[in-house]
DNA sequence: CGATGCCTTTACGTTAACGTAAACGTCATG
DNA sequence: CATGACGTTTACGTTAACGTAAAGGCATCG
């Protein structure tokens, strides 16, 4: 055999359906979906379904764009920014323009985000100060002991 | 008459339901959905609905809420958190271990926020680099001239 | 006074994103 | 060879968040 220790340079595993359910904490039922709506394109081992590292990565992109209210239709839109298959001028440019409208709602969502950070700090802020104020020196495990 | 000028402190206002609308971009549809899940209760005056201003601010937190994907019931439960209400030790440290739990998922949608900008960013790079290579010196607003 | 505009209620329709159940194949294992 | 543990397909059910339509009240404008 010529050039041992040449083998891939690793990525040769697969997944099952339900390996992955359990990585992401989702169910088979819901991979399945993604599936029946054109989101991933698993292989086939007869029957089975038989899922790739980059299988393994679309869901991953799926489950963080769900993770701040994108639809599965729009997670797609953007994860099919990252393929290139775009090739001409015009193309370009609308896919620049895409990105720059996207950029505008990822970081209005983030001023968003910091926004109510910024409350919850007020809140547990106020929330300690009443309770060193009003409840001084509270032994851990106090047995409920209700007006008197 | 005692102390002339001295008039409540300006936010006298109230606003129809159409206003209010209008200023959000939403329905009045939508805005009655959410008095009828109890999110919002304006006043009334005869039939009509009158907004005060902390019926407008309520909106405008369910919508920042719904813009990173929150759902109706978490809005309602996040805007709650700010209401005091809350008296007794026991509740104060709910409200508190509540708080940690909102943090962490807006500090991970943060993240993944981030993360998303990052992409966006290389994507244009990569776009914006390849039509300076490969349409070098394309004149703006050149008339469409398809092949040939 | 009829049309227009804004408001109301009631109620059925719709879409997204799965859940849930039925009914079946297939392999390994006691 | 029955019994799980896993996989499959098909299909109907469900929830959230409104959309849409029907039918009507009240004021104002020309």
């Amino acid at each position: 055999m010529r050039s041992p220790e040449t083998q891939q340079p690793a990525p040769r595993r697969t997944y099952t359906i339900s390996e992955l359910a359990k990585e992401f904490g989702i169910t088979t039922r819901t991979i399945r979906f993604y599936e029946e709506k054109g989101l991933i394109s698993p292989l086939r081992d007869g029957q089975k379904r038989l899922y790739t590292p980059a299988d393994r990565v679309r869901i991953k992109l799926i489950l963080r764009g769900k993770r701040i209210g994108m639809t599965l239709k729009e997670c797609v839109e953007f994860i099919d920014m990252y393929q290139p298959g775009h090739n001409n001028a015009e193309q370009l440019h609308s896919l620049i323009s895409d990105v720059k409208k996207r950029r505008e709602r990822l970081l209005q969502q983030r001023k968003d985000i910091d926004a109510m950070l910024a409350g919850l700090d007020e809140v547990q802020n106020l929330c300690e100060t009443t309770l060193a104020s009003d409840f001084p020196d509270q032994p851990p495990n106090r047995i409920d002991r209700k007006r008197l």
